[in-house]
RNA sequence: GCGACUAUAGUUCAACGGUUAGAACAUCGGUUUGUGGUACCGAGGAUCUGGGUUCGAUUCCCAGUAGUCGCCCCA
């Protein structure tokens, strides 16, 4: 036997090196030696399979993006660069995130709104700003069929204010309370974290614009995490005023940065003139001093911002949320006015990961063409929270486990199983099966892995009998009744293990 | 967008310019016929793609692709 198995293992490698040495011969073919010929000659009679070097062939001939999609001369699809599946193994995670999202949404009542993925792209231009990076080389843009320039949603905020104003909720009651989540796609470098494919989770508020509004959201956010059971956050807040307020500043910034523009990287001289705050995100050494002695947006807030922003403060001290207060926090999204505003955690060497990030959009239902709403927003990256939770080793979304088998041997035990099967899981009892598997050897090994507390067995003799075999996995005691009483039994018999099981 | 590093089985890792590319975990099967967890035995399963150097490349070189890290930016 073991012969026979190697022999044929044998073979099976021999055609393997047979399709790399015809592979080479193709290659050679221009450079002619004798051996090679030789070896085509031979190999080529084996039976190679056809269908498959015809495929790689047409490949390559199609052109060279494909070449990516061929291995080992098979078809080998995968995933678009930046785009990933979400495997069972990680499911669990995916359901707590849902759970509590709904949970805390509910409690602080949201409802829900979704929106399409592919909305006009002149919404999202005008919403982020023509200048931000995302428009600029993150969207996702084509051409519909209509001729519509369209786009894949870069974030949320957008859609769901156009839905606001599209189905005028501006008649319901004040404050409109809309939860969303969603995937979102900005075309960016891949990276850890970092997909063109992620999900964010969000609450907006429309039609109030007092503080407390914007502490409510902070608290909603803070409140998520730790029910997720992450730690260690923190908040940056800022106010930028509005946009009013803000001209004035910008003209003292531009002036401030092009007094000091020979200091600036070459590479931020361009923002002065399209966008000066967003110099302040920079990192390098030098930038960074010349930011420190730029003026700041919260010295130049008109009364109203300030006074907002004073009582912004005094609700997050209410709260005790630990804040701190970043003059120089600015968002990669031009429709934020005042209030703005980010969260992150600490990991062990006193690293900040930001987890997501919000703040007041005072202005952009008018912009939309809506009547003026005063509105507040917050995103989560639920990507990042999902690390976020595998680093802390959150809690998991726990499903319930089976907690009973049904084994079944023979031909005429498996029809019969598959009744039983029903009638156990129509009782309301999760039950579990492995009808595809013969020995019951490798059934058991397969209940026990499953950690149920009971197997049942029917055999050829049981299947003739009307009986079943309840096997109690824990003592690994076992008795036989007659398969009309079965599911009671079962019943009476798990609460009896389940005492037992608290015992120890 | 720029730079550095990496690419071997489902996963984590070995090895080598030349006979059959090793292990662990996982999967499947067996250790007497119909009884699980442990143990022992066994099986299946891999050199990213294309080109070059070479008698010979999974190994060396180049390109592509993908991934990781840093910069940039962001969630």
């Amino acid at each position: 036997m073991a012969r026979k198995k190697k022999a044929t293992k044998k073979v099976v490698k021999k055609k393997k090196t047979v399709k790399k040495a015809i592979k080479k011969t193709v290659k050679k073919k221009k450079n002619v030696s004798k051996k090679v010929v030789k070896k085509t000659t031979k190999k080529t009679s084996n039976n190679i399979k056809k269908p498959i070097s015809s495929i790689t062939k047409s490949l390559k001939n199609d052109s060279i993006v494909q070449q990516q999609f061929v291995k080992n001369g098979q078809l080998a699809l995968q995933t678009v660069r930046g785009m990933r599946d979400v495997l069972p193994g990680d499911q669990a995670y995916w359901q707590q995130i849902r759970k509590i999202f709904e949970k805390r949404s509910i409690e602080y009542g949201f409802s829900r709104i979704d929106t399409p993925i592919i909305e006009l792209e002149s919404l999202f231009a005008k919403a982020i700003g023509e200048d931000t990076d995302i428009i600029n080389s993150e969207l996702y843009t084509f051409n519909a069929k209509s001729g519509d320039k369209v786009a894949l949603r870069p974030e949320l905020t957008a859609s769901v204010v156009r839905a606001y104003i599209q189905h005028g909720m501006t008649i319901l009651p004040k404050p409109i309370k809309l939860f969303s989540m969603g995937p979102v796609y900005r075309y960016d470098k891949p990276g850890e974290g970092r997909y063109r494919e992620f999900h964010q989770a969000e609450f907006n508020i429309f039609g109030e614009d007092d503080a407390i509004l914007d502490a409510q959201v902070m608290q909603i956010a803070y409140r998520v995490l730790r029910s997720l059971g992450i730690k260690n956050i923190q908040f940056r807040v800022n106010s930028i005023g509005t946009a009013e307020s803000r001209k004035e500043y910008l003209k003292l910034l531009t002036a401030y940065f092009r007094s000091k523009k020979s200091k600036l990287p070459s590479k931020y001289r361009d923002m002065i003139n399209t966008n000066p705050m967003r110099i302040f995100d920079a990192k390098d050494d030098k930038c960074m001093q010349v930011c420190a002695g730029a003026p700041q947006a919260i010295d130049h807030l008109d009364k109203e911002s300030r006074e907002h922003f004073k009582n912004l403060l005094e609700y997050l001290d209410e709260l005790d949320l630990s804040y701190i207060i970043d003059s120089r926090l600015v968002r990669g999204l031009d429709y934020y006015t005042r209030t703005v505003f980010e969260i992150s955690v600490a990991d062990e060497q006193g690293l900040r990961h930001s987890l997501g990030g919000g703040g007041r959009f005072d202005e952009l239902v008018e912009l939309f063409g809506g009547e003026p709403t005063p509105a507040i927003g917050f995103a989560f990256g639920i990507d990042r929270l999902i690390m976020e939770m595998k680093r802390v080793k959150a809690k998991k979304y726990k499903e319930s486990q089976p907690r009973v088998f049904l084994a079944q041997l023979g031909d005429l035990a498996k029809k019969k199983s598959l009744q039983l099967f029903a009638d156990i899981e129509q009782s309301g009892i999760l039950v579990a099966e492995s009808f595809g598997r013969g020995a019951l050897k490798a059934q058991l090994r397969y209940a026990s892995k499953l950690g149920v507390d009971l197997t049942l067995i029917v055999g050829q003799q049981e299947a003739l009998d009307d009986t079943v075999i309840v096997k109690n996995m824990i003592t690994g005691t076992q008795e036989t009744i007659t398969k009309d009483k079965a599911v009671a039994f079962v019943k009476k018999n798990l609460k009896e293990t389940a005492k037992l099981v608290k015992r120890k």
